[in-house]
Parts: structure tokens; sequence; C-alpha cells
DNA sequence: CCTACCGATCGGTAGG
DNA sequence: CCTACCGATCGGTAGG
């Protein structure tokens, strides 16, 4: 055998050390742990045990690891809303799928949606990502409206604040849930999918 | 009348221009939108249009201005749950209160509390601040527990993964609400109050 | 004499 | 190793 094997799988040949995955891995866990901004390339250097300049071997620059951060993120969630979407099912169900679905994002990808959360459009890059986040949301807000025509859910609330409200719940998961063991927490998506479906659903004060 | 007013009301003499009360707004301001530790004392100065050194003159330091920001938005968070639990109502109820007057204080206060709930510990006031949102959490899954304990909620759901997901409902609202009038948004305290109570009574989904 | 503010400058650290 | 910039501090001044 000629090759190694990283701690993320992958197998190559060179020098050992950091692959490009093992980087932003490291890096974007800096970056939740004190913040996007406040993480310097020095304290990231620290973090890794390499030079600055061995950072730029790997990536052009800081905001090229949040630009890979934020598209892995983004695309799991849309990924989602278009899985459901095709299902081609009664809107309540499809928008129960996304409410499951999203929980597993959040919770197996959980570095990335954190980073991804926790951004406040500071660049035009993060302006973009928030965008599509937006989107995420209308589309979710359309589920929504529909199951509302559909007789499955209470009218009496709207639909886009609805759409944010329940974005915000789920949304909410990374500012405390920590991974126990591999396997995502299914009964956490269940508590989700209750109050969520259940706040939706039934007039429940006077 | 040898004093003026400010536009915080207070009264005073001498050179007119920023009291510590507008200073103050102004930097929270800046910090929400573009983040605290990312904001600097020469960003600050340009915002405000006096120099940085005259900034020192209001506040001994950048953390400052944080720390009362903090305050501000925590102690009126702690006073509503507080004055929620003097009512000695059922359990049910002091939370519908404490939701209403929550997203109240949210609203009336959206840039302190916007700025208590994007911390993330990077320091040790901080640190502090955070463990006081812990502490109203927790007293919140006090009244969710006794409220099951009364049968007003549904049982089959963890009090305290129930508090955080409904205090995450609540907090995102920051991340969308735009004020517009003076008065508090009645129809949004609503809509919150129908999808938390709603989602922590009824069984939605088999 | 009060409060608000200025220009100049310090030691230190940022990204590259 | 470079340039640009950080937060903080100084003595001094302006308006009221």
């Amino acid at each position: 055998m000629t090759t190694t094997t990283t701690a993320a799988g992958t197998s190559r040949r060179g020098r050992p050390g950091y692959d490009r995955e093992g980087l932003i891995t490291v890096c974007v866990e800096a970056f939740n742990r004190n913040g996007y901004e406040a993480t310097s390339m020095g304290a990231l250097s620290r973090e890794l045990g390499i030079s600055k300049s061995a950072i730029y071997h790997h990536v052009d620059s800081k905001e090229e690891i949040l630009d890979i951060a934020l598209n892995r993120s983004l695309a799991e969630l849309e990924r989602v809303v278009s899985e459901a979407e095709a299902l081609d099912a009664p809107a309540v169900e499809e928008l129960d799928t996304i409410l499951r679905e999203s929980v597993k994002v959040l919770t197996t990808s959980l570095p990335y949606v954190t980073l991804l959360l926790r951004l406040r459009g500071n660049s035009e890059m993060e302006v973009k990502a928030l965008q599509r986040r937006r989107e995420i949301t209308l589309r979710i807000a359309d589920l929504i409206s529909q199951a509302q025509k559909d007789g499955d859910l209470r009218s009496d609330i709207d639909a886009r604040t609805a759409s944010r409200l329940a974005m915000g719940t789920i949304n909410s998961i990374v500012d405390w849930y920590r991974p126990v063991g591999g396997a995502p927490d299914a009964a956490l998506a269940e508590t989700v999918r209750q109050m969520v479906l259940g706040g939706l659903r039934a007039p429940a004060a006077g």
C-alpha cells in the first residue's frame, strides 16, 4: 500500500496531513465556536497546528471556507423541500415530510447548518445565502397556504408568518442540540413534528 | 429655561450632541447590522459622526455598551417570567401570559433582544448572559411540566425540549420582524400564542 | 464650570 | 514580513 487513509475516509498519496475536507471541518467548528468574523486566520492556524500560509495551500481565502460550508447546508435543505414537493401528495403530508427530514439534516449536518443560520448578511456572499434561505421559507409558506385551502390546517393564521415561525422552531435546534450517537435523533424529530403540526392544526385557546 | 431636552427626554446643561442613551441606541443598531465583534470603534465613530476618542467620553469600553444592552433585555424577559409566576394561576395560564408578554418585549425592545439572542459566548460577559437565558428557559420548562401534571398540556413530550422549542419559536421573531408603528403587534402575539399553545396541547398526528 | 468633543498617538494584531 | 487597522488613552478645546 502506498496510500494513506484520512479520518474522512478519502484515500490519497503525498505528504500526510490535512486534506481540504479535514481542514474545512476544523475551520467550520472554530467558526461556530467563536463566530466567523471573530475567528482570525491566525487562530485557525493555531487550531489546525499548521502555519497560516499552509492554509492557503488548501483554500484561496477565508471566505472560500465559508462558501463551501454554506453551499453544503443550503443544498441539503433545498433537496429536502424539492423531494417533498415531488411526492405530489396532499400539502399537509409534504409539510410533514419536510419537518421530519429538516430535523434530520440539522442534526446530521449540525456544524454546517449552524454556520448558515448564524449569518447576518455582512458580505455579498452572506446576503446570497440569506436569499436562498428566504426562498425555502417561501416554498414552505406556499405548502401551508395550500394545506389551509385543503382544510387540513387552520386558516386563521397567516401562512407566511406560520412558515417563519415553524422554520424558527426547527432552526433553534442548533442552539442547544448536541449529537449523542451516530444515529439521527428520532425522538426530537417526532417532538418537533407534534409541536409544529399541532400548532398549525388545532384551535388551541379562546 | 436654561436646560435643553434631548430625544431621550433627559434634561441637562453643556454642549449639545449625543448623550449616553442616544449613543447606545446608535451603537446597538450598528452591532445588530454587522455583528458585535465585526463592528470596530472606528466604524461606530463614523456612524455617530464623532471621533473614536469622543465615544470614550460616554462609555469606558466597547464591552460596556454590550453590557448595558444585554442587561436591559435580560431584565425585561426575567420580569415577564417573574410577573407571570406571581399570578399564582394555573401553570398553563401563567405560560400563556409569558408567551404574550415575551412577544411584546421582543417587538418593543427589538434591538436589545436581537443583540442578546445573537451572542455565542465569546467572552466572560457573553457566557454570563447565556446562563441567564438558560435560567429563563428552565423556569418555563418547570411551568410546562406543572401544566402537564395538571392535565392541561399533552404529557408525551419532554418539558425541557418543549421549553427550548417554544423559546426558539418566539426568539426567531427577531430574525424577520420589523416594527411598523408604535404599538406592539397584537396579531403576531396571537399567532405565536395559537401556534405554541396549540402545539403543546393537541395530539396532532398519528 | 459643565458636558461633548478633538487630533494625535500608543502597543498590539489582523489578513495576506 | 508587510501594510492596515484594532481598541484605548492622552492633553487640550469648544459650546452653553
